[in-house]
DNA sequence: AAAATACTTAACTGATTTTGTCAAGTATTT
DNA sequence: AAATACTTGACAAAATCAGTTAAGTATTTT
C-alpha cells in the first residue's frame, strides 16, 4: 500500500551523496552508484530530471561531478520526490491532471485530501541538511506543522 | 507519487454504503454499486476480501445484502486499506515480507519509517464513523497521536 | 418445489507503470 | 588528443493494476 517509487528512493539517496561535498566538492556519479549501490545508468536518468529541475548542478571535466545548487537546509525531500514522481496524488481525483466529477458528492475525497495533506507538510518540513545530521525524525510527526523547529 | 490503488479506494466506500445501513438494514451488492459507480463484478472481489477478513458480513437469499461487523466507530479506515491492499510500506526495505540488506547503513531509512508512522497514525484514527459524520478532517493531522477526541 | 435474489470463488486478460538498459552523443580539462 | 564526465532519447522486460468472465453456492419467497 502507497509504495514510493525506487527512483524517488534512490533520488533522495543520490541527493544525499552529492550533499555531502556540499559546497565545494564535485560529487561524480560513480562515487554515488557504488556508494549506493545503483547503476550508473539509471543514476544519469535521474540526475538528469534533478538538474534541470534547478535543484543540482554538473561540473564537466576530469574531477567534475554534481554539487547542490542551494544549501542541504533549503532542498526538501518534497522537492526531490516532485521532480522524480510528480505531485503528490493519493488519488486519480486530487491529481490536477485527472481531476472528478464526483468531488462535490464524494464522502471519501476530504479524507484522501487531508491524508495528502498530512503527508506533504511532512516531506516539506525535512530536508536534506537534516538527513546530513542523522536526525531520527521521530519528533518530526506532531511537529511539522508548528513552523518552528523540529526536536532532534 | 504514493498512489492508492483503486480497490482500496472502492474499498472504502463501498463500506461506507454498508456503514449507512447500520446496524439492522442489509446492504445489497447492486445498490453500492449504483451509488458509488463502481461494477458490481469488481466490488465482489472487494467485498469477498473484506468479509473474509471479518469486517462484515453477508445476509443471503432476497432482502439479503452485507452488513458492518463491528460499529462504524470500531472500524478505521486503515482496517479497510489493510486487507485490500497489504500493509503500508512506503518502501520495500520497510516490507516485513521483503526486507533489505542495507538497513544499517541507510540514511534514509528512518525517514521512510517516519513518514509510514505518520501516514498510519492518520489512517488508524479516522473510522467509519467519522465519515457517516461527514468530518471535513482539517485538525485530524496533528491531534491524530494525541490519543484525545478528534476536532469536527 | 421452483424461481428469484444474492453472495462466492477462481481464472483470465488488457493496459499501465515501473525499473531499468542501451546507444550515441556533447562538453571540459589535462 | 585523450581522458573524464555529463546528456539525451529510445527501448524493453517485468510487475502491478483494473476489471471482466464464467460458473458456481446458498437462502428466501411464493
Ligand atoms: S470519486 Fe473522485 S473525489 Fe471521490
Ligand atoms: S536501502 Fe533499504 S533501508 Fe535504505
Amino acid at each position: 500500500m502507497l509504495r514510493l517509487s525506487t527512483k524517488g528512493q534512490y533520488g533522495v539517496r543520490a541527493m544525499y551523496e552529492i550533499a555531502r561535498g556540499y559546497p565545494e566538492r564535485p560529487v561524480n556519479i560513480k562515487e554515488i552508484s557504488e556508494r549506493q549501490d545503483v547503476s550508473i545508468h539509471y543514476l544519469e536518468q535521474i540526475l538528469n530530471k534533478l538538474r534541470r529541475a534547478g535543484l543540482i548542478r554538473s561540473v564537466k571535466g576530469p574531477g567534475g561531478g554534481y554539487l547542490l545548487a542551494k544549501m542541504p537546509e533549503e532542498i526538501s525531500i518534497s522537492d526531490i520526490l516532485l521532480e522524480l514522481e510528480g505531485p503528490l496524488a493519493i488519488t486519480s481525483c486530487l491529481n490536477p491532471e485527472e481531476g472528478c466529477v464526483r468531488v462535490e458528492i464524494c464522502v471519501t475525497h476530504l479524507l484522501w485530501k487531508a491524508l495528502g495533506r498530512q503527508i506533504e507538510d511532512f516531506l516539506n518540513t525535512v530536508t536534506l541538511g537534516d538527513l546530513l545530521q542523522g536526525k531520527s525524525f521521530d519528533d518530526f510527526t506532531m511537529l511539522a506543522k508548528s513552523g518552528k523547529g523540529v526536536v532532534v
